[in-house]
DNA sequence: GTTAGCACTCTTTTGGGCTGACTGCTAATT
DNA sequence: AATTAGCAGTCAGCCCAAAAGAGTGCTAAC
């Protein structure tokens, strides 16, 4: 069923304001605020009528009234206004981002760092796991007699925290070419497809199956999210919002944003396109204290993508500010990555 | 001035008492529960002469008394009994480090992992610079045309973090020639050594001057710590403590306690040796909040020192505990890493 | 459909009074 | 000279009642 247009607007005005002021609103206030026109018993009708519809409750029978988990989504995905950033805030954004831009995992350090300061809330970042990246270059450095280290050059980064088990008896001129072997083999090609040749390995590369099968493991943990891709900014921003008073509450957040391994869990869900991705409530996901938000955005560049970000937070969090920060760090990210 | 030994033990016990229940401590508890052969009007004289020492305070005149940080650092240097650890503890210690310590990184991070589980408080970890540290192997990785991953093999670590400029129009020969060359130059030489060298290179070494400077760069960055040497955990524990129910003290804690460059400054000072190191209250670390105290040990194996680890909490916090932790970890984790 | 007005509900604040947990002091005791 | 019993005094914490304040829902009039 459809609202009328005032009680969109009205809705509109109550979680505008209650975002703004944390305090529940009432009819008077928003006569007072927003709708001189009208009188406070014609918003108390509609109030009631907004409530009776499940976008209102009230904490008891003579307080204001504070909105749903569903009137934040109706509110995001039709009531809200779009914010603009200051030209301020785009300066700062791209000034961080041109200082240092070397490797991917710089790039996402600070995107959580920016996306935390614009927007004051908890902010997390993972990076797209690696599963249908085509493989450049394939390098062994062996420093310890029965271990070498992996390299992987693929189109968007440097992968270099991983290390296979090699025969002793190998020798260093061996391992060169059964680099050369295996690098023939797989440049050229995503992760998904080398670990899939698995079996049916051809009679040129036979003498070095155990490397490959070594190799296939380790490309299978770039394969999925690991903690070490998981990024967390801002953690103790929570409290500057006056609903977490109550330290149970703070303890739960906390619990949550402090483990790489529950934000992993949560971010790895939506890795889809490039779309602003609201999760209000929990929404089946347990692992989110039920009056917190998940706000996350997923960005690529040259078709590639990079990472999911985003920020956790109250359910009252400034929504509008949390779009506008996220689509714009999205661009030019995306544009700095692209141009180069 | 000394003071009498049974004013040090009803010290004791008033720290005892105090850590214990986290309430102020009074004469009437303090003989029912230590010293039953003195009345309390005894004990009242004795602990009112403890605070006109200095030693205790009071909230107001009518409530029991409050170790001061005097009384803490006394406590920890001559009062407290040393605790021991049980069998659970010990062999849990030993499970995790068996489990897995390939690289430093990792021991590092479970290091820290289990102070804050047995001790349940924020702890935080930083590997020691390299500055002493002596270079095996270097090896140079192009992976951009003007851009080379530096791999350095220590005693202690594989190195892998720096990248360095390399010119567009030098050949991958070239390259190899330089990591040959420059590697004779450094193996077997510290940072330090290398770092000072840098004019007077000989004429051996002279076509490869401008890498080689390139090269004191990246090695200058391990030379300090840096973030990402920096590992904490735990940072939720706080919130379990009684005394910290207050949201500005949470916030205060928490700004630290989260942030990477904080914690680094507060452990980059104290590297000197095995010892147990107490920073309590402010002692002038303007970084820790004044109810807080820092307690560190560093431990090194085969005498190459390995990091920084401790344990960040309020100034009530079970010294007997985390002492008896920080020694058996270290104790541990030295023969560990000595024995191979 | 809108509005003024009033009764009603519920939270929050205030303040008094009481209790209980201490201490400090004094005078008596060992 | 050190210890102790006893008592007066202080202060936080709790309970309770009363008052204030903020808002709603409903009704009757516009």
């Amino acid at each position: 069923m459809e609202l009328s247009e005032r009680k969109k607007k009205i809705l509109q005005y109550v979680v505008d304001d209650y975002i703004e002021t944390a305090v529940p609103v009432s009819s008077k206030s928003l006569t007072e605020r927003h709708l001189s026109n009208i009188s406070s018993a014609t918003v108390r009708n509609e109030l009631s009528a907004l409530e009776e519809l499940g976008y209102l409750t009230q904490l008891h029978t003579s307080s204001g009234r504070v909105p749903s988990a569903e009137a934040y989504k109706l509110y995001v995905s039709d009531l809200m206004v779009k914010d603009k950033l200051s030209d301020k805030e785009l300066d700062y954004i791209k000034k961080i981002f041109l200082e240092k831009a070397d490797n991917l995992e710089e790039v996402i350090k600070n995107t959580t760092k920016i996306i935390s300061e614009l927007t004051s809330l908890t902010s997390v970042g993972v990076v797209s796991p690696d599963v249908g990246e085509k493989i450049n270059v394939i390098k062994f450095f062996r420093f310890k007699p029965d271990t070498a280290l992996v390299l992987i050059v693929t189109e968007r980064r440097l992968l270099k925290d991983n290390y296979i088990n090699v025969p002793e008896s190998m020798t260093d001129e061996q391992l060169v070419e059964a680099e050369t072997v295996l690098g023939k083999l797989c440049s050229g090609r995503s992760f998904e497809e080398i670990c899939s040749i698995k079996d049916d390995i051809s009679s040129e590369f036979a003498g070095y199956k155990n490397i490959f099968l070594n190799l296939v493991e380790a490309l299978k943990v770039y394969m999925t999210v690991k903690e070490s891709d998981v990024v967390m900014e801002g953690q103790d921003k929570i409290l500057n919002h006056p609903e977490y008073a109550d330290i149970n509450k703070i303890k739960n957040f906390l619990s949550v944003v402090t483990q790489k391994d529950k934000v992993m869990t949560l971010l790895s869900g939506d890795g889809r396109d490039i779309k602003i991705n609201v999760k209000i409530g929990t929404d089946g996901y347990e692992e989110i204290p039920d009056d917190c938000s998940l706000v996350t955005a997923t960005y690529s560049a040259n078709g590639v993508k990079i990472g999911t970000y985003g920020v956790i937070g109250p359910i009252r969090m400034d929504y509008q500010k949390v779009v506008a920060v996220l689509e714009n760090v999205g661009k030019i990210l995306e544009s700095i990555l692209t141009n180069r």
